[in-house]
Parts: C-alpha cells; structure tokens; sequence
DNA sequence: ACAATGCGTGAATCACCCT
DNA sequence: AAGGGTGATTCACGCATTG
C-alpha cells in the first residue's frame, strides 16, 4: 500500500487518500455501497455555556435557559443526522460503523444512529488506564469514553472476528470493556514548537482493536473526522484501505506525513485466527464411504446412555429414529439441535473417541 | 426507620413506603421539589427475537416480560419523556437523578434527560465481573450497564461526597468504571417455588455507592421503577429515607418483606472496608495492540533455538505451528505446557528479554 | 471436616447455506 | 422468497454433591 499512490477502484473510490473538505458534502460526492466500515470521532462542541448558534449560524438571545438549551442540541442533532445518513448511504449492505464519544455527546448521537436504520451490536467502554483526575473534587475521575459498534441494518451480516478478539484476550470472549491507555509519549503527534498537533488524538491499540475485530484484510475503512490520521495509520500498518476525510489542512499534513512513516505488516503476520465456519465443509457420509467408519458399526453418545446404528448412505438408526448424525442426535437427548460431530463416538481399545477427529483428519488431506 | 410506619414530613410525602401504581401518575401525585435524589431503573425496550440456548442446548431465561415491551423508539421515547418530565418535577432544585440501561435503551434516555433540562454530571459505567457469555459468538460479551448521574439543572449545587468515594477507592478517587458482580446467590430474591422474584434485580452493592456518593443521612430518595425493592433496602440500612413506585403486587409484596428484613446501620458500621485488589491479568495481546511488540516481529527461546512470528491478534506462527504464546512454545518443545511468559523474549540491542518483564510494565500502570 | 467436582444460571437485541 | 438442514457456541460464581 503506496502512501500518496492512489488506487482507482472499480468502486470509483481513491484509496488510501485524505479528502480536503467538509465530511458531508465529501461523502456525499462518493459512490454508495462503497465502504466496509466507518469510524467516526465526531467533535462534539455543543457549546452550552458560550454563545449559541441556531443551524443556520444566526446567534440565540440568551433569553431563555430551556431554549439555548434546546437550540444547541437541535443543531448538534441536525448535525448528527446529516453525517450520519451520509456514512449510511456509503456503506456496504454488510457494512458497519463506530462511533467514539463522551457523555456530553455520545447520548444524541446514538439516539440519532438507532432512528437513522443503524442496529447498534454492542457499545464498549474505552477505559483509559491513565485519565486525567478530576481536580476539583466534584465529581467522579471521567476515566472512560464510549464506543458504538452497529451494523448497516438488523439484516447485516457484518463482519466479526471471534476467534481473533478471543486469542487478544488470552483466550476468552473479548468483553465490552476494554482497558487501553491514553495516547501519550512518543506516538502523540507534535508540532515543531512541541505543541500538540490534535487535542483528542486516539491511541492506535484502539484502533488495533476496533480494525482486528471488524474489518478482513482488503477492506475499506472511511473516517469522515480523520483528523492526524490514527485509523489511517493503523488501517495501512494491518493491511486496510482506508479513506480519510478532513477540513483543516495542517491536520491532513500531520496525517500524511504519519502514515507515510508506517509499514505494512506482511500478510502472515496482519492475519488473525479464522473462523471455524470457514474450514471446508464434509459430509458425514463421506466416512463412511472412505471406510473409516462401516456401515453397521454403533456410534455412542459420551457417557455411553446412547447409541445408534451408522447406515451405508450416512445415517443413522436409533429405535425408531432416523436421519443425519444431527438430526438423531437432538431427537434422542430432547434437544432443539445437536452438533452430532461432537455429540457421536466410536469405540476404538474401549475408549470413546468423536467422530470429529475423522473429519478434521479429511481436513488436512484437504488442505495439503 | 420503622417498616411500616409512614411518616408525613412538611413536605406531604410519606416516608418509607410503597406506592401502588403507574410512576407517572403517581409522581404527579406528589409535591412538587420534595425529593433529593432520584434512582430510576426503567424497562430497557431489550428487543429480543428467538429464543437463545447455551452450548449445552439449555434455555437462557430471558426477559420477556410485558412490562418490557414497546411499539417503536418512538413510543420508548415518549414514555422516556413522561416520566423524565414528571420525575424532574419532584426533585428539589439542587437534586440529582442516576439512571441505569444498557444499549438498548439509555442512548434514548440520555438524550431525553438532556432535552428536560437535566445536567449531565458523568456516565458510569457498571462492569460486570461475571456477565453472561455470548453463546453464539457473534458479539462481544456484553459486560456492562451504564448510568447516567444528572443534577436537576446546570445550577444546582447537588451533593457529591468526594472523601467518601475516594476512601471507598483504597484512598484514591473514584472512577467513572464501578466493577461490581452480578446480583446472583442469597441477595438474589426467590420466590417459593425457586423462580426468580423479579428479572433484573440489582445488586446492593450499586445501590451502596450510588447513595454514599450521591446523599447525606436523611435525605430522601425516590426509585419510580421499584420492582423489588433494592434502592429501598439499601436507603434504609444508610439511614436515607426512600419512597417507591411499583404497579405489581408481587413486587410490592417481596420489596416490603425484604425491606423489613434490613436494620439500619449507626453510622460508624456504614463505613467500609477497602477491597483488596488481584493483580490484574493481562493478554499478550494487549502487548501488541500497544506497540511494545510489533505485528510481524520475530520472539526467541532463551537458547535462541525456537523463534516465532507475532501475529495481529496475539498468536504466534512457527513453521505451521499457531497459537498462543504457550502453545506454541509447547509445541516447539514437545512439551505438555509451556509459561510463554517467560519463555519467549525479544531482542533488544542484542539482547535477549523476556516479554514479561513487558507485562510487569502494564501492571504497574493499571495499580498506579 | 475439608477438598474436589459438577451443575445451574445471569437485562441477550446471539446463523447461514442450499434448494 | 421461504423453508429446511447443518452445525457452531460459554464465563464467573454460588451451591450442592462427591471423594
């Protein structure tokens, strides 16, 4: 992935670029159905105790608390609802977004995200390891920001990399909390007289983790608030496109120069533990018509209470129970299902052994 | 604070008692600025579709109570206004209201409590520390409820008991993440027959710091949504006063039993005990979504005869071996089991250190 | 008596392919 | 487009039972 190289796609879309411009009118001038996913880090300057602004920029008398009150968060929703139906239309039917906030805007948000057609599938709590104390004692330490995770619509099949999220946490489900530090020290950005080139730069292990958990190699990543470029950089490091888009120019210099500073990991080390659902898929019946299993031999249920005949086409016989090694299975125990590659045993020296080793053993001939 | 007595203040609210019926009519019943603090824990609108079975194929006891039920966002919403509006009323000037839902729901309320004038004061973020897996894993673990904690405007001077909170903390301040476990074994409320007393039951321990943090001895605090009685069996033991709403008898009856059950504390045993913390786990994961190991960097045994590639989610890749960090060490070293922890280390100046001297690094920021 | 093992369960928006 | 078959999927903790 070139870093100032930009790709024509047959999507119409130049990868890996950063758009100059607002992010309404910059998506709007893209393809729809173009993009896999969408991080968003909207600002979120209600400006509730400063001057008011109604959305066409006329300024509010403050005459009336409940009324600034209200105009502020009018506007702040109309542009929430533009942006937003803005990123919907970009996205793939499969597609999904993110959306990082805090409480003073992460409520408006969400509520315009749900009635926008989005299906929220988890919300995650960024908790920071380091926040910043509240000096004055007057309320808890703000030590976390929130994520919403949603899909396109409640029919998306978005993507989810289970497996990958669960070795990220030394084997068990990744939870909806995550701990992460701020972005400090050496990966935050400065300008030449050390000031901080943006105010609310994300850390990258955020981003890491939003990129492992929800995109696939090859995907496009669009981030209409881009910023210094952190999606950007983490999207090229783990073998992303990405798309970016801003308005303020020494942003978008500060980004390209990041991002050109990073490499691409090569494939074998951006790849992630797949998922089980996308091994080849084989037939039962294939055992047996490979003899690894004979027509007649019993299979037996672990704890050896049940038990049933293999038939020559890949059935099986219980009584009077009939059909696939799953079907036998559920109606034996009771159950709505039954995987019967792990539910079904043969006897081999007087131990059980699942039938699902022969088929991880058709597996590998598979694969070699 | 008798059980049963009803007190009648100069407010015209009676004390430490239950009413009977719809929370809004029944607030508007009430005296308008009478009540210090709110706690409200309303129907989260869970939108649930089929049913859901374990892996062991066991039914997950959902919510599917009337009660939780809603036409559309729109008809939440408009019950989220009424008893938000209703709710705002009773409070007095300077009181404070928490309310609690997952994302299902709390995106709606937060944005309505916005729109009647309340101010936000900080989200809290409940994590569970025994939340139900997700069974099918299409999601992350759905660990954690969130709570809003609002004054009734951005002029009230409402109450926060900071050295309180910070001494529940080991002595630093507390933060906007509460671990707390789920209300599970004899808090649980059961009826005769075993089954739950009520579905979503709180654990006291939420309650407990919320009124700590929140009330002074005294004050009064109204829970609309009382179900079962937790926001009243914990005022009661702090020596706050509570008045509840709750339309099901059944509710009523097991909160008022419950209820009576409670002694007050003097206030000296109101004091507790810090927790003791574990030391926090950390995943070799978290080493590469931080940089501190980079995605296609090569780890070495000690003897520097086994070597191994980190992959983007955590595992590692040697030959075709893959895995975690100890099973591809034990597989490289036809070993049972392997600590990868001490196993594996990085070069570094060339020299060789182990990657938990890495892991020492982020343990010492999570107890800082 | 105490340790080890097993079982139940919790506010959950929890498939996907092929015919 | 709808229906049917395959087959993937769980963590922490309390409590009861077993050793």
């Amino acid at each position: 992935m070139a870093r100032v190289k930009t790709v024509t796609q047959p999507t119409g879309l130049s990868l890996n670029t950063i758009i100059a411009g607002d992010c309404v009118a910059a998506m709007n001038a893209l393809p729809e159905a173009s993009v896999d996913l969408i991080f968003a880090d909207p600002p979120y300057n209600l400006q509730l105790r400063g001057d008011l602004h109604r959305p066409d920029n006329s300024k509010v008398d403050a005459v009336d608390d409940e009324w600034d009150r209200f105009a502020s968060f009018a506007s702040y929703d109309e542009f929430s609802r533009a942006w937003l139906a803005a990123a919907r239309r970009l996205l793939k039917p499969d597609g999904a977004i993110w959306v990082i906030g805090s409480y003073h805007n992460i409520y408006r948000v969400g509520a315009n995200l749900q009635d926008a057609g989005f299906w929220i599938l988890n919300d995650v709590v960024w908790r920071k390891s380091n926040p910043m104390p509240n000096f004055r004692g007057k309320r808890l330490t703000n030590a976390h920001e929130t994520m919403i995770w949603a899909a396109k619509s409640d029919q998306s099949k978005y993507t989810f990399n289970y497996e990958a999220m669960k070795a990220l946490n030394d084997g068990v489900q990744m939870r909806s909390d995550w701990v992460i530090p701020l972005c400090t020290g050496g990966e935050r950005l400065r300008t030449a007289d050390g000031e901080k080139a943006h105010p609310t730069q994300k850390p990258e292990a955020l981003l890491h983790r939003v990129l492992v958990a929800s995109t696939n190699p090859g995907d496009i990543v669009l981030d209409p608030f881009f910023g210094t470029g952190t999606t950007g950089a983490v999207a090229k490091r783990l073998g992303r496109h990405y798309v970016g888009i801003e308005r303020d120019p020494a942003y978008r210099a500060a980004a390209q120069a990041r991002i050109a500073r990073v490499r691409a990991l090569d494939a074998e080390a951006a790849a992630v533990t797949p998922r089980k659902r996308a091994e080849p898929r084989v037939a039962f019946g294939q055992l047996v018509e490979r003899g690894m299993l004979a027509p007649g031999e019993m299979l037996h249920s672990l704890n050896g209470r049940r038990e049933a005949k293999i038939r020559a086409d890949g059935t099986l016989v219980s009584h009077d129970v009939r059909g696939s090694i799953h079907q036998v299975g559920a109606a034996l125990e009771g159950a709505p299902s039954c995987n019967g590659w792990t539910y079904w045993h043969f006897k081999k020296d007087g131990i059980f052994i699942p039938i699902d080793v022969l088929r991880q053993q058709i597996r590998a001939e598979l694969t070699d």
